[in-house]
DNA sequence: GTACAATTTAGAGCGTGCTCGAAATCAAGC
DNA sequence: GCTTGATTTCGAGCACGCTCTAAATTGTAC
């Protein structure tokens, strides 16, 4: 099946906000802080605990110059560590991409048994999310009869909750 | 639509593992925590930090002897936790609830702003799931190339994952 | 050049949620 | 009664993931 998809005619510009390029001089950890979402402090203790497989730039001076694939990869740890991946193994996994291609089956092992945890992570925290709203529920019935009759109390010794 | 589901014919005897009941004596804390899966250690510290909204009741000698109720609501509990539910939060939910009726504004919304974070942490789940899922398919198709064709590499200088 | 803000490092500190330890006490079997 | 194992309290300890500190250095604006 062939679908036409509405094509942007003209992509020039782009009314998104999206971020501005990274100039080639980089970006100061303060932006790159801003970008990204991640404080400085832990932009620097990522990049100490080795989560960060890209090399980020320094001034002559030592200062941190961020670029792009540097963004990129701390967003990418971002996403994992959202997951609840740890730092450790978010680590390793660093370690498997710096080594470079030919380990893809580590790489691949990583991320299934990752997806194994948070997909059965997803299931319970649906099931819990039902049992919020039954809750909820339970309160909104309790507060509407209440709101209706106040002194008949739907309920004598009911369970607690 | 109507629908005529198979109903079971004779509910008397159930072939499900149901937990047996609770003898009227009560548990003890170490079959406690067989059945609700939470360490002895932390059944005590739920009930110090005031978590546990039932009085579990005690032996003369001064041993917990749990009931259902009890075994009901630490169940709750760590469903709540499961969610993300601060501790701090499950025992201001604890206080409300053993405050008794009368206080279902807030617990509703209590219930209420909790059940939004996990929406959104559900959606943020999906999301990053996602992700995963793409450098799964990733790395499968890196690994179904390389075993294909050992000498061939699909990729020159590609970017870094 | 001077002032001032931003950044650097290594290490200490902190909040959360358990987890463990020690000494005392209790209960169950013999 | 005695032994043995479970349970008690409560404070300390621990793992994790940041978060902050301090003193030195760098970069920028004037």
């Amino acid at each position: 099946m062939l679908e036409i998809k509405p094509s942007r005619q003209k992509p020039k510009q782009q009314t998104e906000p999206l971020p501005p390029a990274v100039p080639p001089a980089g970006l100061t950890i303060a932006e790159a802080s801003r970008r990204t979402g991640v404080s400085v402090h832990t932009l620097r203790y990522y990049e100490r605990a080795g989560l960060v497989v890209t090399v980020v730039d320094r001034t002559p001076g030592g200062r941190r110059r961020y670029h792009q694939q540097d963004l990129d990869w701390i967003l990418m740890c971002t996403k994992l560590r959202a997951t609840g991946m740890p730092i450790k193994t978010v680590h390793r996994y660093a370690q498997l991409v710096a080594a470079g291609h030919g380990n893809e089956e580590e790489r691949l092992a990583l991320m299934e048994d990752h997806r194994a945890e948070v997909a059965a992570r997803l299931d319970e925290l649906r099931q819990n999310l039902k049992l919020i709203d039954h809750k909820i529920d339970v309160y909104r019935g309790r507060l509407a009869a209440g709101e209706a009759e106040q002194l008949w109390a739907p309920e004598g010794r009911a369970k607690a909750g």
